[in-house]
DNA sequence: ATCGAACTATTACGATTGTAATTTTTCCTT
DNA sequence: AAGGAAAAATTACAATCGTAATAGTTCGAT
């Protein structure tokens, strides 16, 4: 399991586009784009042959054209990416890459509420679970 | 301001050496390295000479070799990485991005305590200085 | 059946990266 | 001063990436 290719940058956004709604024509992606990106057409098109060689997506004819589909999913593809990230630059330490996000981005009042209940719930689930951990590891 | 170059993955590796402690000869970076990384001498070399390219790092003669030290803090070059790693990954939205850091990652209870207790903090840090942002906003 | 427009596929090319080997320079030792 | 070991600098080479241009193919209209 796991087997992700490698996305790069350009990638990435050719695999937005589709994750976001799918399938789609070459020309589609082309006009989903987000409006600050410049790629010629066939430029766009060499990111889906490289998308299509690594397997990340696939196709189906339609008439003269293909449409185009993920075979990733975005989860597994943002998991892989984030684990390459915390081994790169943090070294595996996901609690201090989180911590120094915190530190360094300025997140609204909301976003940190949201953040801070989440982490409630996730403290309580986890006491809970201690119990059953502690008696699979006694067995 | 923040011109930092981009650092690759066994870059980083030499980086990080270099952060620990430093000056360092190329042989001592070799014997820093972590026992997992199994490169060539001269690989690290090659690896040292593209930092300095970079001016990445920098380095002071001493007798027949040199003293590498940083040139960029490890400060600059995360914050550097994660805003790649942010935007190419979660387009930008920094909470979504450590969401989903916390529901993927497996945190022992103390990290998750530590977090916890961080953003109280920052919530608290927050509510108090909104009193002032609104009489700048006000103003 | 044919021709052209629209698609896809192939090729291009310089930069960066991982991984070294080879060449050049430079102190230290004799 | 000379020779050699060790360090640094240069060169190598295939893979990936950004950025296209060009070549090949195919469907639809005449």
């Amino acid at each position: 399991m796991s087997n992700v290719p490698k996305i790069s940058e350009a990638e990435w956004e050719i695999m937005r586009v589709i994750w976001k709604q799918s399938p789609l024509t070459a020309e589609q992606i082309v006009l989903q784009l987000p409006g600050e990106i410049e790629w010629s057409d066939q430029t766009v098109r060499t990111f889906i042959n490289r998308l299509l060689k690594k397997k990340a997506i696939g196709f189906e004819k339609s008439g003269r054209s293909y449409l185009y589909f993920p075979l990733l999913s975005e989860k597994e593809c943002i998991r892989a990416e984030s684990q390459s990230f915390l081994k790169r630059v943090f070294n595996g330490a996901a609690d201090i890459m989180v911590t120094n996000f915190l530190e360094e981005t300025d997140l609204s009042q909301q976003e940190i509420d949201k953040l801070h209940k989440f982490l409630t719930e996730k403290k309580e689930r986890k006491t809970k679970e201690r119990g059953s951990d502690e008696d699979q590891i006694k067995r």
